[in-house]
DNA sequence: TTGTACGCGTTATCAG
DNA sequence: CTGATAACGCGTACAA
């Protein structure tokens, strides 16, 4: 490969001069014609490593989280994605971290500093995650609920707000017994939905009881169509809301093979509104969690904290918005 | 942060000891463990980019495709990042080409060394970008279709046998009249899916005209929507294939709309049985192209050839698996 | 405006 | 087995 040196030969100049032209400081006109007529003659490219090392930057920015078969993760990747490429930063992606052991280990390596900045979506509360992520020089957006004592800049959607708009919604259109099948409440989705739900439904006086709060193991299709197997008889109730659109589809599924009619002998409601939601028959109402908004906003923030490491930290909350389809409504 | 300086200091040794213990090269034991507590003490870690610098290897390994909206890629990168979790290197991701421009654009900036490896899936065909691939100093996994005159590791699935074993699916099944539903025949996939078709076509003596063979604009369930729309009439048909899930999505929920009646009345077929065939209803028959497989495989493939660089050029062929499900079968 | 020379943090060579 | 030291390729004082 050809170095900065290879260039300035072959230019007649200095690799200062190179250098210059490249990162945009003063040169003499011809001298710059010059240099990058060499430039493209030998196909030069500035070594990444080289530039990091000087420079103290690695233009990367890593994004962690917990899984990619989680569709919503999908849509934030690409909301950080799409906001990354027109930056000069890369995305690196780090995913599939089964345990509260792997993401602390994750975050000790962060301090070898391959990314400048790293925008991390947490499913887990651990103190040692709060502890490492407070610790870290670089930049942090957190999307998801902040840890105690931690204090970055952080985007975070009212998800409490949206299962109430979908409560209210049910008993709006006529539906009084109301169950919850939540994911795992050692997640902090499945914490804070359920302690959503809890509220929503005590606020509006709604009877409910642990046996109309089902805890699926896992936030996908598959467990969905297990928990609701294990109601004792679902003609208790005649509206369900998933912790996620994956549940409702599994949910969905259970109810058209039993013969239970949705939205007539039970409404479905799910959250994330993933194009999923759209594709499944009856189509299924959603509250809309706007993930791949939240990626591009934490993106964007992360790039105006790199640009200016020293500005308050920002909290930008996102509005969830219901969507309704057919599942809930006759 | 601490550096290897640091960590010497405190150890009272020399950076060389430290070096060596680090990257397991013989030293004595108290050396060692002087040298591990203060590795411990200060929370050293190896700086990336002076490490890179130096060994010329990032670490990283970049996996390049079109769009990460289509959940075959998806699935491809759960794959590759799985088998890269168990590895040193990192995943760094490229996304979101919409033009041979970009991809140009891409395959240049990978001079930079930023990546030791690329694994890339191109949508679209290009004398250029196979130029550029060829000429990539690193070692490159195409998964996908070889593009003329390049010679690299590949990891390719028999699209083709793919198709004809849906073909013969439905013509076993009683079927007489098959529709294809392609995406945009500009594009790899899209062009080797519609001679693969009509050389199935012809083979079994099958009947088919340009009118039954239509072009979705993308490879979504919305053009499929779009797409099915336009058939002159769909009685003409007792059985439609679709380039991709997506566009059976679509087609199937037109047809719901209309109600036309699946399978009776019309039976369909998907392409790549991502999560979404096995959740719509009826469920969907699809041709299992194993895009996570494929992403183990072509991450495996970049390993070894990471580790033995002139071991001679491998290609390695999936074979695709057709699921039956109800969309097909009475 | 241009060139020289140094240092970024590591690894690897070569004497001891 | 250990320590001093020369690269790796680049950016930038500083001097010209």
């Amino acid at each position: 490969m050809a170095t900065i040196g290879a260039v300035a030969k072959q230019a007649g100049v200095s690799i200062a001069s190179v250098s210059r032209v490249i990162n945009g400081t003063a040169a003499r006109a011809d001298t710059e014609k010059r240099v990058r007529a060499a430039i493209d003659d030998l196909g030069y490219q500035p070594n990444s490593a080289a530039r990091a090392l000087k420079v103290r930057q690695s233009e990367q920015i890593c994004l962690s989280f917990d899984d990619l078969s989680n569709p919503a993760y999908v849509l934030m990747t690409r909301g950080v994605g799409q906001t990354l490429s027109s930056s000069k930063y890369r995305l690196i992606l780090s995913s599939a971290f089964s345990s509260v052991e792997e993401i602390v280990k994750h975050l000790e390596t962060m301090g070898r500093g391959f990314a400048d900045g790293l925008i991390i979506s947490p499913i887990y509360s651990d103190p040692r995650i709060a502890e490492l992520i407070s610790q870290l020089k670089m930049p942090v957006v957190l999307v998801g609920t902040m840890p105690e004592g931690v204090n970055v800049d952080n985007v975070y959607v009212d998800s409490a707000a949206g299962l109430d708009m979908a409560i209210k919604h049910l008993v709006e259109t006529g539906r009084k017994n109301i169950a919850f099948i939540n994911g795992p409440v050692a997640t902090n989705p499945g914490r804070r939905r359920k302690a959503a739900f809890e509220k929503s439904m005590k606020q509006l006086n709604l009877a409910f009881s642990n046996s109309s709060n089902l805890q699926a193991e896992a936030f996908t299709p598959e467990a969905g169509y297990r928990a609701i197997s294990e109601f004792r008889d679902l003609k208790n109730f005649d509206a369900i809301i998933c912790a996620n659109d994956q549940l409702a589809a599994g949910a969905m599924k259970f109810c058209v093979e039993k013969r239970v009619a949705i939205p007539r002998d039970i409404a479905l409601v799910g959250i994330d509104n993933i194009d999923l939601a759209s594709l499944l028959r009856p189509t299924l109402t959603s509250v809309d969690l706007r993930a791949e908004e939240r990626g591009q906003i934490a993106a964007r923030l992360m790039l105006k904290r790199l640009a200016n490491p020293d500005s308050p930290v920002k909290k930008i909350t996102v509005q969830p918005q219901l969507i309704i389809r057919e599942s809930s409504v006759a």
